[in-house]
DNA sequence: TAATCTTAGTAGTAATATAATACTTAGTCA
DNA sequence: TGACTAAGTATTATATTACTACTAAGATTA
């Protein structure tokens, strides 16, 4: 992994990424996990990408890892202290998501989104 | 735009992608807002991804969008009633992000994140 | 009169991020 | 002996995002 490439500017950045607030919600209900754990929550993950994402909310101080230096290893991961302040937040915005999951699949036909496209030949009268 | 690849399959996949938290965050906080106001407000947002934000965010009904037929056109954007609803879940985020945005430039460069491969050896005594 | 500016995007291409797959390590189990 | 384990990494393929330049019709400026 090139180091450059995660020198990450803010949290919004990191919060921002793909995965980041799934396997925070995960860590969130579930408390101390184990990586395979995690995959096997968010079964559509990659290794690769669950191993980046770990390591930036690390480096964030959203997570800490602890290894047992077994074999095979095991690894736990879980919240911080201010990965921890964040579980309210994230219940309540888990509870949000599961009100308007269910709307959202009733709604799906009738949207009608508006487009730019037609209002320009409107205007252009 | 490929009609395909914006069938999205859940709420989380929307708000985790870049700049939709922060798109929300800045409907949350100025109210009704315009494309150029936004890019305005994150200005390392390009036309490209922030038009496809708000055409994601308004399929999945969190923003509605209203056309002024004029020339040149003025397009306003809004939160429904579910974005509103999102308002103290950001503003909570939002805080969050303030309290320890300070913190984490002060402990970056003494975080002593955890490294597998170090582990393994050790293990492999 | 003509060049320039305006808005809310789109088109095309370059750069970056993510995905899929195979592989690593050393010990345990069959 | 060979398969299996966990937590990744390496490599390559694909998908997303960024970076220009461009559009349209009118208003403003020179």
């Amino acid at each position: 992994m090139n180091e450059e490439k995660c020198e990450i500017v803010d949290i919004w950045e990191v919060l921002g990424r793909r995965w980041s607030l799934h396997i925070l919600k995960n860590l969130t209900t579930h408390g101390t996990v184990r990586f395979n754990e995690i995959k096997r929550l968010i079964p559509e993950i990659s290794s690769t990408v669950l191993s980046d994402r770990l390591l930036e909310l690390e480096r964030e101080g959203l997570i800490s890892k602890k290894i047992f230096p077994q074999v095979p290893i095991k690894v736990e991961y879980s919240l911080t202290p201010q990965g921890k302040e964040l579980q309210p937040i994230l219940h309540q915005l888990n509870n949000w998501v599961d009100k308007w999951q269910s709307h959202r699949i009733e709604n799906k036909f009738e949207t009608d989104n508006q487009n730019v496209k037609a209002y320009r030949k409107a205007a252009a009268r």
